[in-house]
DNA sequence: TTTATCCTCCCCCAAAATGGTGAGGCAAAT
DNA sequence: ATTTGCCTCACCATTTTGGGGGAGGATAAA
């Protein structure tokens, strides 16, 4: 059985476009016998992606009611490190219980467990398992299979990320010591003032930093060349 | 030996404090008899802890140094998703030869493998294994180790997480709507007046969300609430 | 139902940031 | 050896922000 899931991962590492990573799922679905296989991401634009066993009518009924703004699972992933069950997240509201009795009717499941996943960039992705099982079952299954289902999201993960690079790759400018301190400084809410006192230079001089580092990063604005160098990793506050 | 890896991670998992993590990175550098194991991480208030074998000779003289801000290992992880071998970072630069050198000379190890993280809130670790290896040692090392190494630096940022909220749970001040937008407009470089125009809404009330956003992040200017937002992953630009 | 939160609008004025232009010394890379 | 990039300093007028105040209506949770 092993050596299913190692092809499987294969599979993922292989796949050269969204169909085959939605062809990923299914078969993930198959090994596991289990209800659902669902893979979707944000890229740093907030374009959003999917890739998963759900019907259309729920997919489509998700979009129409733009769930993905309400639904307990995006919320409580978008807050979390680790991977959770369904049933440990905030389902207190009436919007919320109304969303997921929605979501078994449509056949999602009544069990589910999902794994959040960050990258750089604020990229943000779900990777969710989920099944019609009583709760010793599912979490006997999650147990057992949990961190397979762990190195598989990541699978699923390093491929939307390649598709992601691959339609326009930013090259990343590399701003001066300088420049990083600067920028540094800035996002740390200092003035430039302070800033400059900081780093023992005139205020005038540290202004050409935050210029020259305002170019590089083709921002228009201070604020927008903090947000750039800190969405980029080339500062950390 | 698969049975000592449980072990190892169980131990993690009962980590109690900084301490029992700094013993399992040294556990693991023995199960693995390799140089180096070393976990380290920064919370959403910018403090950096961490728990590894580095001898503190090399500590000191790296927090001395500030080498945080230019190690390559660091500024490449930050940018990237799936973990790396140091190999494919960036040495182009002479100040980062000087400092690979110097930090064979301390100890570190020729050969390195670094598993970035990211949680909510910008948190963001590292789990590092390093070692002295020819190319082909090492790689084969990372074949047959990497998973492995993965699942074990999730469980060290779990627990890193618990610490965290543990200490002084910073509760994450939920931006309204009207307030994120107003901070992803600031973000993407507009003028509080483009920004109104955007939200269709008069400057003067977007301004009552910029001060509302910045009181609740605790930001001393819109630069800086914008750089909080980012950093603790409210915003995506 | 009450309470809380959010959304929207308005005033004034001082302080800070920005944009454009210019220039010299020094180190490293080609 | 020449070019390129980095670090440092300066002035001007204009635009943008910051800080303080106050007020009404809508919506949603407790």
């Amino acid at each position: 059985m092993k050596e299913r899931l190692e092809a499987l991962c294969e599979f993922v590492q292989n796949a050269e476009d969204v169909g085959d990573l939605q062809s990923a799922t299914e078969q993930l679905r198959d090994y596991y016998e289990i209800a659902h296989i669902v893979y979707h991401w944000v890229n740093s634009k907030g374009e959003r992606f999917g890739a998963g066993t759900y019907s259309q009518d729920w997919v489509d009924r998700y979009v129409e009611k733009d769930y993905l703004r309400m639904d307990p699972v995006i919320l409580g992933c978008l807050q979390r490190f680790n991977p959770v069950d369904w049933k440990d997240l905030d389902w207190s509201s009436r919007a919320a219980r109304a969303f997921f009795k929605e979501a078994v009717e449509y056949g999602v499941g009544n069990q589910g467990f999902s794994i959040p996943i960050r990258g750089p960039a604020g990229q943000f992705a779900l990777f969710t398992a989920s099944d019609n099982k009583d709760d010793f079952g599912w979490a006997s299954f999650i147990d057992e299979n949990m961190r397979d289902l762990m190195i598989i999201a990541h699978e699923f993960n390093k491929k939307a990320l390649e598709f992601e690079q691959g339609g326009d790759s930013a090259p990343a400018p590399a701003l001066s010591p300088r420049e990083l301190a600067a920028m540094t400084y800035l996002a740390k809410g200092m003035s430039r003032a302070q800033a400059a006192q900081e780093m023992d230079i005139s205020e005038h001089t540290l202004r050409v930093y935050i210029e020259a580092a305002r170019h590089k990063l083709g921002a228009i604005n201070t604020t927008h060349a903090v947000a750039r160098a800190l969405s980029r990793g080339l500062i950390v506050v």
